[in-house]
DNA sequence: GAGTTTGAAACT
DNA sequence: CAGTTTCAAACTC
């Protein structure tokens, strides 16, 4: 495994599970955020929901990943951190669910803030069900999730922080978070001074402890469950209240103060850029009620503390990937009209008549986000249908758990370039025209897709005139046919190897020697090569 | 802008 | 799971 160095920990890279992994003790492996995590997104690390949290400036590929952290397992998630001024303390709740439960669950005032990479088509990961961050719970959900922690590692953690802390002077309570009429057990912070940032803390609940991270000095809390299987997290905010309808946007004029974190979420204007560009999909912004204001998008999670519901800057699944997004999320950091402006000019209008939009038949639906601009008819993909949205977000999950996961992803297992999970079935357009999902999507078809005649492929001769060609490729197949990759499935794969460990069988049965078994074996495989090449000429109508 | 083509989604 | 229908986007004229 590889290993780096993060800001506060060491991390493995466990190339067997394609995820990074802390190669210390529990205690070391969430991060600070100092003060420079102002200045760009909170990266979650896939597979290590509240082992690794932490900020970078602009790096390649992807802007606000750091340059020696990127890597293409990695997930940006994005976090809002509502900061208010009000001293009362006020809480966001954010929650490592299950996305379908996370849309299925929902009974409060909620706002989806860190959308699932996979609800954009073209998101760089497919989404895991593990990987929703929920901001704004109610109590009683935040209740339910701290609930669920258990350790006994925690309670301990959480004496020696009480013991460090004390002994030193610095331990205060500064607020006992609200979980809820029933809730037996309030939840206790103890913090440091807010000059001690990025403290690990210890939270106590009922018999429960967990980790918290001071985000930034400024209050705003990470509650990290760092023993369960199922981590939680928690950013909280402290001794904050909205007070200004002005969107406390990241702006180059105050890249690293408080008031300007681009991961906050208050104000009159859409804050859904970050330099990674994602959005914010609405979904639970549709499952808001009494403490919703439609005119402003914003939703109230807690007295004083307000969430926006506006989608971000729109990142289309076939048009657009999140980081080239960016171009939009620079010009959207001045005000929150102007974001509106500009991501409803980036976001494509639907022109569905008979979906009411609550299908997947219907763009805006299948990337999570609300209609707005489009020209569709009888539309109920927004606010004022939130029950009918809802109903159709849980049929289209119960139809199919994947319906709202990314269709483009590199995530399998050995893939250097993103790929279309399922695979396009086209027919007729050769894979050449925008009705193929992959070349839509501006990738070659692999050996997932079921296409016929494709010729999207790479060395294609006719693709190589497409703009997004790839600069390694070369003409090695000039049929101009199907694109031999799509030939190769894994059953294909799979009859190969069959044979080749039938043969080697034999040859081991009959007690060849090792040189004339392998002889024998790539025979073998020399026919199994001739009956693929012999396939995909009879396919595509080339004579052999 | 109307009509056609296309392939994914939805349905049976 | 396969075949059919529905749907909306892409495309053509």
């Amino acid at each position: 495994m590889n290993d780096f160095s993060g800001p506060e920990c060491r991390y493995q890279r466990d190339l067997s599970r394609g995820s990074f992994v802390p190669s210390h003790c529990h205690l070391e492996f969430s991060t600070s955020f100092n003060e420079g995590v102002h200045s760009g997104p909170v990266q979650h690390y896939r597979d290590h929901r509240a082992l690794l949290y932490t900020t970078h400036q602009d790096g390649p590929g992807c802007p606000g990943v750091d340059k020696s952290l990127r890597d293409d397992d990695l997930d940006c998630y994005r976090f809002y951190c509502p900061v208010s001024s009000d001293p009362s303390p006020s809480l966001a709740q954010y929650s490592s669910v299950s996305y379908p439960d996370y849309l299925l669950h929902q009974a409060g005032p909620c706002h989806f803030l860190s959308p699932p990479p996979g609800l954009g088509k073209h998101a760089p990961h497919p989404w895991t069900p593990e990987e929703a961050f929920l901001c704004g719970m109610p109590s009683a959900e935040m209740r339910e999730a701290v609930a669920s922690i258990n350790s006994e590692g925690a309670d301990e953690l959480y004496k020696q922080a009480c013991s460090r802390h004390k002994s030193a002077g610095e331990l205060r309570q500064c607020n006992q978070l609200d979980m809820g009429q029933n809730s037996s057990h309030p939840l206790t912070v103890l913090m440091p001074p807010r000059e001690k940032t990025g403290e690990k803390l210890a939270v106590q609940n009922g018999n429960m402890c967990q980790v918290v991270c001071d985000v930034n000095g400024g209050g705003q809390m990470v509650l990290l469950n760092h023993c369960s299987p199922s981590q939680i997290i928690h950013p909280m905010v402290l001794g904050h209240s909205v007070s200004s309808a002005e969107p406390p946007l990241y702006t180059a004029d105050h890249p690293h103060s408080p008031e300007h974190c681009p991961l906050q979420g208050r104000g009159d204007g859409p804050v859904s850029q970050v330099p990674g560009g994602y959005t914010s999909p609405p979904y639970l912004s549709s499952f808001t009620n009494s403490n919703t204001h439609p005119s402003s998008n914003l939703i109230s999670t807690a007295p004083g503390y307000t969430f926006n519901t506006m989608p971000g800057p729109y990142t289309s699944q076939f048009h657009q990937t999140p980081c080239a997004a960016r171009a939009d999320t620079v010009e959207t950091r001045h005000s929150g009209a102007q974001t509106v402006r500009a991501w409803e000019r980036s976001k494509k209008p639907c022109n569905c008549t008979k979906s009411q939009c609550l299908k997947l038949y219907c763009d805006c639906f299948a990337n999570g986000e609300f209609c707005s601009n489009c020209k569709c008819i009888n539309c109920c993909n927004n606010i004022e249908h939130e029950s009918e949205r809802y109903r159709a977000i849980k049929t289209c999950l119960e139809r199919n758990p994947a319906a709202f996961r990314p269709k483009i992803s590199n995530r399998k297992l050995g893939d250097v370039k993103n790929r279309h999970t399922k695979g396009c079935n086209c027919k007729r357009s050769g894979c050449l025209k925008n009705y193929c999902e992959c070349y839509e999507a501006k990738i070659m078809c692999s050996s997932t897709c079921k296409c016929v005649g494709c010729r999207n492929y790479d060395g294609s001769p006719v693709r190589q005139h497409t703009a997004w060609q790839s600069p390694d490729a070369t003409d090695i197949y000039s049929t101009g046919s199907k694109c031999p990759l799509s030939c190769i499935t894994p059953d294909v794969v799979e009859a190969t190897c069959g044979c080749l460990l039938a043969q080697a069988e034999e040859a081991e049965r009959e007690g060849h020697t090792r040189p004339h078994a392998e002889r024998l074996i790539l025979e073998e495989f020399g026919q199994c090569l001739t009956q693929i090449v012999r396939s995909i000429f009879k396919s595509t109508g080339v004579q052999w």
